[in-house]
DNA sequence: CAATATATCTGACTAAAGTCAGGTATATCA
DNA sequence: TGATATACCTGACTTTAGTCAGATATATTG
């Protein structure tokens, strides 16, 4: 804001730490030392590779093994052997383990909430600290495939057509347009595909199966707090795999000169302007790409750092 | 973004924890125990009082005795009586103690850059940080009387500049407007407040003294990351108290009808339209208001939602 | 096959953090 | 003034976290 960047990363930790820290009490308070808590909610979250587990906590072997020794003495969780590789063992939750493991959801739950009340859950707040946890782990963001009925799905889509709604004069109302079915979004037509970042989508793309020889990029969007992490290359290179994958050698897509960051990207990564090959009453602009052929592919150096808001 | 705000809050500690947390190996790496550590950093940042580190840092006091013992066996610190409560002590960093606390203080400093690095030092992410800061922080934010000529107070008055030259269709000349020399926001004429938030200045306004009979308000301005935290009533009202106390018994203020929010404060708070009172190029609004009467303060009742960017 | 690496476990140890029961000197209150 | 509270200190103790050197069983490599 008026200073300099080092001083304001050391500012945001101080008030982070003493502000929000509370929230690791939330590994204390249930009458179990830190180590022991920190195992079985890994375990609880869905790690039950013991060798896993300790990588992930950074725990030397030795101690990891006495504390699965007292989670199992108090009878929360059970150990048991690996078939591929019977030097490795597997943790798993017993229905007390299971009950404790709530537990500890519910007090991070309260403590969270408390922060929610004391700063009234103002949408500003929270949109802030969306954009910090999405580019602080925009590394562990991965690329999924999903059906375009999973709540994910329809959240992002509901997001997207919000998202035009505000950015077309004459808004967006996804019953006029070419809305695809979800069976041709899905195998073996076409595809879903997700990006999401520690549990939460943030962008999302779709591949229409159609009969005319080609297939359909639709409804690609990234969230506001995932801008400019480059994830809408990610997702349009992943979705042309699966495209290959699925048999298609040519792609098109039809979008709109109101959506200039996504018409950026597609010039820029080989995409050819054609001319209107449907009726939709939104698009302005189509385009098409060839994607068997070698050197049609997505080039990767031909970086354009804008992201598309929805495409 | 798009999942309920409790999971938001949760997944921005979760990534907070893990990536900025490595900004908490700072207190290590110098081959110290955290405890002694933490109390070296508490006395090096100006805590000097034994019984408030102990408060700060949450010790029990033999551990506290204990941790002072190690760092003055170091020669880091030297205790010393306090003359009004021979009870209490008083820690002071010796010189090698100053030079060790830099060198936790280049840590910490090098810690930031290698985040500021890795994340390209987005102008996004350090708002987003400014205001996740500022707002969590907002109990410890003071009013502080400062000189217009403070680096401090100047770095807001270029930003209030910068954001009337974006807001106004015409742009903003600082030379073309009635610039109040620095002396007349000085005792004994006026005064100059500031907004601090953990030492970074986020909003200012200043009193203007006139030989008219009437003080003027000025430059009242609130950093984008701590607007809606009720901190321009703050400073207006510790403004007034100012004016009072230098035998003032009415203001007065221009701004322009390009910043509602500012006009939306100062019609809320008690203040009265007049005729222009000027011929400042910039302001089209002109407000005055009576401070001496009782009856005449501050509504603290009629609080409006908005804040003011600059007035 | 032998040599080597990996995964887990056990026992012995240390360092750090924290707790608790007093002890001394000083301040404050009725 | 006497009773009580406060600030700091010391010594004895416990808990937690972590380290290290083997031991055992299994997997992988040349």
């Amino acid at each position: 804001m008026l200073s300099d960047p080092i001083a304001r990363i050391r500012r945001f930790h101080r008030a982070v730490t003493s502000e929000v820290g509370v929230l690791d009490a939330s590994f204390l308070g249930r009458g179990r030392p830190l180590g022991p808590a920190r195992v079985l909610n890994a375990i609880g979250s869905g790690r039950r590779d013991i060798r896993d587990i300790r990588a992930y906590l950074g725990l030397d072997s030795g101690l990891m093994s006495r504390l699965l020794r007292s989670l199992e003495a108090e009878g929360l969780i059970e150990i048991e052997g690996n078939a591929s590789d019977s030097r490795r063992r597997s943790a798993r939750l017993t229905g007390a383990g299971a009950l404790e493991y709530a537990a500890y959801e519910a007090l991070s739950d309260a403590q969270a909430a408390e922060i929610l009340d004391k700063h009234q859950a103002r949408e500003r707040l929270l949109a802030a600290m969306d954009l910090i946890a999405t580019t602080l782990g925009r590394d562990r963001i991965v690329i999924e495939e999903a059906r375009p009925g999973d709540p994910r799905s329809q959240s992002c889509l509901s997001a997207y057509y919000g998202e035009l709604a505000a950015r077309f004069e004459r808004g967006f109302d996804v019953s006029l347009s070419a809305d695809p079915e979800a069976r041709d979004m899905e195998r073996p037509r076409g595809s879903f595909l997700l990006a999401v970042s520690d549990g939460l989508p943030v962008g999302c793309v779709g591949l229409k199966g159609t009969d005319k020889g080609y297939a359909e990029v639709k409804r690609l969007w990234i969230a506001p707090a995932a801008r400019g992490l480059g994830l809408s290359r990610r997702l349009m290179e992943e979705l042309e795999r699966i495209a290959i994958e699925l048999g298609y050698d040519r792609l098109r897509l039809d979008t709109n000169s109101a959506l200039p960051e996504a018409v950026g990207l597609y010039r820029n990564s080989g995409w050819t302007e054609i001319a209107r090959f449907n009726d939709d009453p939104y698009p302005d602009l189509f385009f098409e790409r060839i994607i068997a052929g070698a050197g049609a592919r997505t080039g990767a150096s031909t970086g354009v750092g804008a992201e598309p808001a929805a495409g």
